[in-house]
DNA sequence: ATAGATGCAAATATTTTGCCGCCAG
DNA sequence: CTGGCGGCAAAATATTTGCATCTAT
């Protein structure tokens, strides 16, 4: 499909589940573009929106959402054009891509690498995502580093279960992943 | 596509760099079938097959790769139900979903759930994927329950590095997610 | 000027669904 | 017997590629 600017209602559910989120709390705005330029990246008209979108990003952004907010500003950028600057980002590290353990089926989320990990936090009920910085992760991507000789490049935790709301109402669990 | 018992390059080239970590090192023999039916689920002819290849897996399986194996025992077996057998698993939390970071495209890979929670450390650059127990990550997940108030029904460690082999050649990091 | 980026169309890959006939319990 | 299950075809979803054109540097 090649919607254009028409978004889905699967993609509003998870908008409106993560609300009151903040994403992106240490990030300096322009971030990506100035490594961009450090790297010497071209910088074109598409990719100046779309680093801008993605530097700004209150949530977690898929592909399409990114095109969406994309052609809201310009109309001209292309759907492949987000696929080839998310690839290029992630090729540079710059970027996280997540599946939130498939929460809302198997699309990919996006964001902008932080300064510090984080850890992923999903109720599998109502969808809600927190994030969580833990000291003990950071020990825990040490261990692994020695006992396994590996130099680690990133590291993802991504946890599911129930949240206090929807705890007692839990039954069958929601199909997780 | 519907390939039939026909696999493809890019899911051997996984089962090779695989080779030699041997998965399921817990798993009893027919977990999954004895899992089943002790929840009252019609066993039939195609899951009896399925069931058992993913009891049995030294590695991790796709999709793909499951209705490889399947077809092979029994040609009648169809894609659909491999999709609708791995769904059912997960439903009843006994099967988890990785992508491995997604180092050989956006492919999923499953393994029965074990007794215990490990974490996937894969190479960027060779693919190898290790395992690993952890008594930090389980310390982890108690913080995370405490911090947070979730019930904890997943939890999912993914890391991607530069194995003691690769270190010295890597320049710039293979594609990462 | 030119290497690299984009747009477009089409291909690929992966997973899901509707419907109907079949079989495990 | 019958409700759940599986086969088939087709749709839906998600991502990638070839090629001609354009543009940032």
């Amino acid at each position: 499909m090649d919607s254009g600017a028409g978004g889905r209602a699967r993609e509003n559910d998870h908008r409106r589940v993560s609300s009151g989120e903040r994403l992106n709390v240490y990030a300096e705005p322009g971030k990506l573009r100035t490594a961009l330029a450090r790297r010497g990246v071209r910088l074109t008209r598409q990719r100046r929106i779309l680093l801008d979108i993605m530097d700004q990003a209150e949530e977690h952004l898929t592909a399409d959402s990114i095109l969406e907010r994309a052609q809201k500003i310009d109309p001209r950028v292309h759907r492949v054009t987000v696929y080839r600057t998310l690839e290029m980002l992630k090729s540079h590290g710059l970027l996280d891509e997540l599946d939130l353990l498939h929460i809302h089926g198997h699309r990919h989320y996006y964001e902008s690498h932080g300064p510090r990990d984080h850890i992923h936090v999903a109720c599998l009920r109502c969808g809600k995502v927190r994030e969580v910085e833990s000291e003990l992760f950071e020990q825990l991507k040490r261990q692994v580093e020695r006992d396994t000789g590996i130099g680690i490049t990133v590291a993802r935790v991504e946890i599911g279960g129930y949240c206090e709301n929807c705890r007692p109402k839990a039954v069958a669990p929601r199909n997780t992943s």
